[in-house]
RNA sequence: CGGAGUGUAGCUCAGCCUGGUAGAGCACUGUCUUCGGGAGGCAGGGGUCGGAGGUUCAAAUCCUCUCACUCCGACCA
């Protein structure tokens, strides 16, 4: 992509408005617009980054055997008033009288949704498990939306929804999801910490928030130092007994400030790390609380009717996007993970007016096109100090820079944006190392 | 929803107290000199000062109402 062609509104200046790092850079380097109070548009650079993290959590669900669906953003409210949430939910729930009067609302989340489509659908022990995710925007009316697209009031979430025959096969799925998630921020290049968190009406063990370290993060988290060390699996048998892989997880301490435990955290001692975080997930197991008002049961081995054990496992996707900020960034910029960043690539002509460096750095485009490599191309006639910056401020991993100094001799500049090394290497070596 | 603020050019802000032709820096356009880590000169374009009403010969400025946005608190992916 030619930068000269793209939409990229860099700031040079932080917006007022935007108090938390992630929310200044975004806005600076361009990803994304505010329409109002909590909602956001989302421009070239950060609508890629979006997608990628969406694929991202798209491939780890599908990995698990989880199944993709698509439900509406507006659903009617019958549906709420059959669970009963239609009135216990309160003003964040943007409600919506159509042209016929009809009751709806913008979905904050979709549990009646999916539970209605599961009760049509299925009638059978013989058809659970049923694992389903869709990646749809959601509206929670939040009384102080703030942080950026951190917490906005419309917001991306993936939400899964499993279907079981009994706890036990529900504990099964639940601990799919929590071994799923860890491999799904590891490859964001985050580290994920899930805690144990308020189980609510069903109580159990069967409930943990995700938590991205951060030091600018908004919530205070205190966890034993070995899980931070933890590794993830990269290679799961999700038909196998998950049980122990969670139990390494879940024996070490780790909470959260409205959760946790400051005898237990005496006890640590030395041990104990207290942390900055930001909450990227949640999995909770809710039982028959669904299934009960919608009638989503199915009919056993022996004939019985029962209602299936469900649990529902979020993913704020487009929170990620300002979590994985928080957690790479420096005084120049974004620092983007790979795995996600909207170019692996920044091509930067030094001097655009300069036929020969200009026809070097265009085949250098094309090759790199060629070869599958997501490029941003900066061939706008500025300085180069200028380029430089805004280079850095959008974080693309590598900067591979070429002036007509260098390419007298055949030479450009490699530049890793995390490590800020430089390097100056021969055309075609440059080339090689970043479509090796 | 309670508390505190802010609305003036794309961005950061000055001007308001004490009413009198709407400003600066950055960004943008043209041009010249520059050009390897956010250059400089010259010449430009861009604002019904959030909106409505009021006071006044005259309102960005004073008064009233209203809308929007931000921050702190309680709540949340």
């Amino acid at each position: 992509m030619r930068m000269s062609r793209y939409l990229l509104p860099t700031l040079r200046e932080n917006p007022a408005e935007a108090e938390i790092v992630s929310h200044r850079l975004m806005l600076r380097a361009g990803m994304i617009r505010q329409s109002s109070a909590g909602i956001y548009s989302w421009l070239p650079m950060g609508f890629k980054v979006l997608e990628k993290i969406d694929a991202i959590v798209r491939e780890e669900q599908d990995a698990m055997g989880c199944q993709q669906v698509l439900m509406p953003t507006i659903q009617p409210a019958d549906l709420w008033r059959q669970s009963g949430r239609y009135d216990a939910y309160g003003p964040e729930m943007l409600r919506i009288r159509d042209r016929h009067d009809r009751d709806m609302l913008y979905g904050p989340t979709n549990e009646e949704q999916i539970t209605e489509i599961f009760q049509a659908s299925c009638r059978s022990y013989r058809d659970v498990p049923k694992l389903l995710y869709h990646i749809q925007w959601k509206f929670r009316d939040e009384v102080r939306p703030r942080f950026g697209i951190m917490r906005g009031r419309e917001f991306l979430m993936k939400d899964a929804y499993s279907f079981d025959i009994d706890k036990e096969a529900a504990r099964r799925s639940y601990n799919k999801f929590f071994i799923s998630y860890l491999k799904t921020y590891a490859r964001m290049g985050l580290k994920a910490i899930p805690m144990r968190a308020e189980s609510g009406p069903i109580g159990g063990d069967m409930s943990h928030e995700f938590v991205v370290l951060a030091d600018t993060g908004e919530t205070q988290v205190f966890c034993h130092k070995k899980i931070l060390e933890m590794s993830v699996p990269d290679d799961v048998d999700w038909d196998s007994d998950l049980q122990p892989m969670v139990d390494d997880w879940t024996t070490f301490y780790a909470a959260a400030d409205d959760e946790h435990d400051p005898a237990k955290e005496g006890e640590l001692g030395d041990d104990l790390v207290t942390a900055r975080g930001i909450e990227v997930g949640h999995i909770f197991y809710f039982g028959t609380k669904y299934s009960d008002p919608f009638g989503a049961t199915v009919t056993g081995p022996d004939g019985k009717d029962v209602a299936v054990e469900m649990g529902s496992y979020g993913i704020g996707v487009s929170r990620l996007v300002g979590a994985i900020i928080e957690a790479s960034h420096d005084d120049d910029g974004i620092i983007w993970p790979e795995a996600v960043a909207p170019f692996k690539v920044g091509l930067i002509n030094l001097k655009a007016t300069d036929d020969a460096c200009t026809a070097a750095c265009d085949d250098l485009h094309r090759k790199l096109v060629a070869a599958g490599v997501e490029v941003l191309h900066d061939d706008r006639d500025d300085r180069a100090g200028a380029k430089f910056a805004t280079m850095d401020l959008i974080g693309l991993p590598w900067q591979l820079i070429v002036g007509p100094r260098g390419l007298k001799a055949g030479i450009a500049e490699l530049k890793n944006r995390k490590s800020g090394e430089r390097e100056e290497l021969s055309i075609e070596s440059a080339l090689a190392r970043l479509t090796g």
